[in-house]
RNA sequence: GCCGACUUAGCUCAAUUGGUAGAGCAACUGACUUGUAAUCAGUAGGUUACGGGUUCAAUUCCUGUAGUCGGCACCA
């Protein structure tokens, strides 16, 4: 027999026949690993565990435990999905099915049949007994002139093939009465799919165009242990229960009417927590020099054709008259920020000049992306736009990415940050600008070493950006901060400043938000302290809870009276109840501190409190505890 | 906007094959006088999202509208 030389990633090589495949020599090393094993790399080229080898190779075991080896199980589920409901509909014809990385989708196309949730557990049932028959997944090899004959009836199929290049090896994968197109690489049979789950349904335009028809695509998501999937499945649970949309009712953060979809009311207790965003926003600002104003909400028409946005964005745009002129609601702040700009003459000595606004915008969304907080039609921007000379644009970049770093630190929020570059074709300006407006970005970043991804072509069509990525409980990635560059606006309302030789000069603009949007900042915050807010955000701060009416009310007034002097949010509960069932209140509404006063307390001037989530109580003096709740607010919980 | 599901008391949910709606919590009243996650009893609370239709009879079936949810598309 021929043989063929394997070398190994620990510099070992060693000799097989020829033909041999990755399972035997996963084999001759030891059974459990070719147990584990589940593909591998042949000279970096992703194989099936069965494929033959022909030459000297350099390889490489997937296991299990690889990550490569979740998305060849999840893309083979996708099969076993796709198998299964060709079992149930005959008529069903296929798009795409890939991995994602909350698992796999597959896109069909059912003509007229429409799948329900239901229909997942009848599906699901019909995937199991293909599990059982542990069908084998077969590879083969076609041209591209046999693949478009193979599935010449099948029109999605034949689209997918028709725009693979000409002498490609076209693969199929087999698994007894169901063949799909697919790369690969792919399980060695069905039987090794041990736990998986079906979940959702939906649909979803073909080829990701609205224009075009729609398909439905269901999800799943597989994994090689039944504790992997039921950890997956406790943690989609908890997630729930920290929808920012049901701890808003829970807590009375917010409400939304079916009067006006996608603008939200704030309650009292939201109320309370926008406040300590916008104060601590001030404060940060302030510091940083910046300057505050508040343009109008509605601007006449000329201005938003001066800006662009009644060409470019009038879509999304409210609109109204007023004695027959037409006026626009603004969906951005600049537009005002530039009028107050020119307002006045401005010196080279000014520079940077930091305006900032927190701005009430409308947009119109399409009824479909609204979401609770995270996708309104009105929000507050926590807008800035500075105004600087070229020279000052990387020391000044790279000050607000430490400063964002620093606002998100506070919150314990992590985040990445991506440049967007300039969009394909529409752009104004020109090239060589628009590399130095990205240039500079980029080296603000290294200047304080900052990693951040490039968006090849997704700048607005002013300026490239720096967008600052946040990720939520749910595992979303959410834009909140952006610091973008404009090469527009200065332009379009001819903004100067008198440069130290006399001569006018055009500033250049920064646009940057930290929040981005402060309700949808406030919906995250939400999600991610699972409506537990630390101290200085809590709406109600401290819950004092006497042990008797009759002996302890007047101690307990007293009390609230001293930490309302000292700024504290306090309830004071003197309901004729049980201690059990104010304190279980306490907890249910999430208040940090929840304070029980009786006899010992009122004889020697203390507090007892619990802090919330925790079983035990501490009794301390007033003082005391007014001193540990200031250095707490003042920490913000850090 | 598109595809699908859903909408019952303030909240969370029930209601067999179509027979004009129930529970728990909350609210209110009363009793109990309480030391760390629900004291007991009573009262009130509904044009079953809204409109149209089928039927002797509709929460239930059909249909239109709105909203919500899951995705898709969109997100300057």
């Amino acid at each position: 027999m021929e043989k063929i030389k394997i070398s190994f990633p620990d510099g070992l090589v060693k000799e097989y026949d020829k033909f041999t495949t990755l399972s035997d020599i996963a084999q001759s090393i030891s059974p459990s690993l070719r147990k584990k094993s589940v593909a591998g790399y042949v000279n970096d080229v992703l194989y099936d565990i069965n494929r033959k080898l022909v030459n000297d190779s350099f390889i490489k075991l997937i296991t299990v435990d690889d990550e490569e080896a979740f998305e060849i199980l999840n893309h083979s589920t996708a099969h076993l999905l796709a198998h299964a409901v060709k079992r149930l509909y005959p008529e069903a014809l296929f798009w795409v099915g890939p991995v994602v990385e909350e698992g796999f989708y597959y896109d069909i196309d059912l003509g007229g049949v429409s799948i329900t949730e239901n229909d997942l557990l009848i599906i699901e049932r019909e995937m199991q007994k293909i599990i059982k028959e542990n069908i084998r997944i077969e590879r083969v090899e076609l041209s591209k002139k046999a693949a478009l004959e193979f599935f010449e009836n099948d029109p999605y199929k034949l689209d997918l093939i028709e725009n693979l290049d000409e002498n490609e090896i076209i693969t199929i994968y087999k698994q007894k009465d169901f063949t799909d197109l697919c790369r690969g690489p792919h399980l060695f049979s069905t039987g090794q799919i041990k736990a998986f789950k079906l979940l959702k349904v939906a649909g979803a335009y073909f080829k990701g165009d609205a224009k075009n028809k729609m398909l439905q695509r269901i999800y799943g998501i597989s994994f090689f242990k039944k504790e992997e999937l039921d950890n997956h499945l406790y943690v989609l649970e908890e997630a729930k229960k920290r929808d920012h949309r049901k701890l808003g009712k829970e807590l009375d953060l917010f409400m939304i009417s079916e009067y006006g979809p996608g603008f939200p009311f704030w309650l009292p207790n939201g109320m309370i927590l926008r406040k300590q965003l916008e104060d601590f926003w001030y404060k940060v600002h302030t510091k940083e020099g910046y300057q505050f104003i508040q343009t109008p909400i509605m601007l006449s028409k000329e201005l938003w054709e001066i800006s662009g946005h009644w060409y470019n964005y009038r879509e999304n745009m409210y609109t109204s008259e007023i004695d027959d002129y037409d006026f626009a609601i603004k969906p951005m702040s600049c537009p005002g920020g530039l009028l107050v700009y020119k307002h006045s003459l401005h010196s080279y000595k000014d520079l940077p000049l930091r305006v900032g606004e927190l701005g009430l915008v409308h947009r119109h969304e399409a009824s479909g992306a609204l979401a609770g907080l995270f996708r309104v039609r009105n929000f507050t921007q926590d807008d800035a736009h500075i105004f600087l000379r070229d020279d000052q644009m990387v020391d000044e970049i790279a000050n607000l990415i430490q400063l964002f770093e620093y606002f998100y630190s506070v919150f314990d929020l992590k985040f990445h940050i991506e440049l967007s570059t300039r969009p394909v074709d529409k752009y104004i300006g020109t090239i060589e600008i628009w590399d130095k407006a990205e240039k500079t970005l980029a080296d603000a970043c290294k200047k304080i070493d900052k990693a951040y991804i490039i968006n090849e072509g997704d700048g607005a069509f002013y300026g490239p950006k720096l967008d600052f990525k946040l990720r939520d409980s749910l595992g979303r990635i959410w834009q909140c901060g952006t610091i973008q560059l404009d090469m527009n606006l200065p332009e379009r309302f001819d903004l100067t400043y008198i440069d130290s030789d006399g001569e006018k000069k055009r500033p250049i603009m920064l646009h940057r938000a930290i929040f981005g949007s402060l309700e949808r900042f406030i919906g995250i915050i939400t999600e991610h302290y699972a409506g537990a807010f630390p101290l200085w955000l809590a709406p109600r701060q401290v819950d004092i809870i006497p042990v008797n009416n009759e002996y302890h009310l007047e101690y307990a007034k007293e009390i609230k009276e001293i930490l309302m002097e000292n700024n504290i949010r306090i309830d004071l509960d003197d309901r004729e109840e049980k201690i059990g069932y104010k304190i279980r209140e306490s907890q249910i509404k999430k208040v940090p501190y929840s304070l029980v006063l009786g006899d010992k307390e009122k004889e020697n001037h203390e507090v007892t409190y619990r802090h919330y989530g925790k079983q035990e109580s501490h009794t301390i003096s007033l003082n005391e505890f007014i001193k540990l709740l200031n250095e707490e607010i003042k920490n913000k919980g850090q």
